[in-house]
DNA sequence: CGGCAAGACTGCGAAATCCGCAAGTCTCAG
DNA sequence: CTGAGACTTGCGGATTTCGCAGTCTTGCCG
């Protein structure tokens, strides 16, 4: 039963992502495989993913509770934002003058921030920006984001559809 | 035990979101705490959840399959990209000539596009591309992207450093 | 007003799952 | 050769899940 999965796992354990990975413990196909399974429901039974994967059902709970450790994933409940009665969202785009990091730790410490990145391009920062209304948004762009010191000017991208948002990484 | 949560129920029901809500069906105090508890934690267990907003087990059950049948919220394992070997990502904002919904749902078929938003401002949809390298980014933003019919043009801003991630709608 | 169907909740066993633990195997590195 | 690390198998006990019957409330209708 541990055939295909497991047969090839000590020869995909050596061969990629070991250089420049950005920091995270390298994940081998069984990590991998588990992790899919969990994408498709947070919520499957040890032995269920053991059985999908190969893997005995303790070793699978081994492995998710040190995937859970080491911070690579986290099992969430998602929502869609409108149902749960936030009616604005806006990306930002921002230009900044001085030490980009600092500002973005600003941006992050805000509670409407729901994303934010460092990016190369015309913009320095983009930010993701989740309100319950316009008066709420308008706040936080015009008010609270451009107060930062270093901020010297935003673009905003108000959401008028949402129109794909998975959380598939490495299913595909 | 059952008081606070509960008993606002009724009075929160018929408040607000009634009227432009985007589609969903409007949620009330009590699934609103469930969901909280679910986005602490994907696999708490329903007796818990259920203590921590007043609920008997089974009922938080049902509540917590509606919520998911409905497709207001569903359970998943998110991951960082960069540890499951996504080493490129950036944000394309998109100049659309023409119908924009036709081009929104050509890039949504694309996998490599984790995120499909249109927007209001000087672009017309912002798109999230994660790539596994940067060979594979130029082909999806100059190739195929572009290649999509009513793309006028496309800005790219790659992914520097992921700063803020969070599924935390609601819980603040 | 009485009846009644629908929806939401509770309570309760039975089945399944989770969890920790121990012992044995296998592989890799020192 | 030896130790560390990862897996497997097996095993109980605690916990959780699940289905179902029964209760309560609400709104509708003759």
């Amino acid at each position: 039963m541990h055939s295909d999965v497991v047969a090839s796992r000590s020869a995909e354990h050596r061969d990629s992502r070991e250089s420049r990975n950005g920091g995270g413990p390298q994940l081998d196909a069984v990590s991998l495989a588990i992790i899919e399974q969990l994408q498709e429901d947070g919520r499957r039974p040890y032995a269920a993913i053991g059985k999908a994967v190969g893997l005995s059902e303790a070793a699978v709970r081994q492995r998710v509770q040190k995937l859970l450790d080491q911070g690579v994933m986290q099992i969430v409940a998602v929502t869609d934002p409108l149902t749960v009665g936030f009616r604005r969202q806006a990306m930002v785009g921002v230009h900044v003058e001085g030490d980009v990091e600092s500002v973005a730790d600003a941006l992050t410490a805000m509670s409407e921030c729901e994303y934010v990145v460092m990016t190369a391009g015309s913009f320095d920062l983009m930010v993701e920006i989740v309100c319950e209304d316009d008066d709420h948004l308008l706040d936080v762009i015009n008010r609270r984001i451009r107060a930062v010191p270093g901020v010297r000017s935003t673009e905003s991208f108000v959401y008028l559809k949402l129109k794909k948002q998975t959380y598939m990484w490495g299913t595909r």
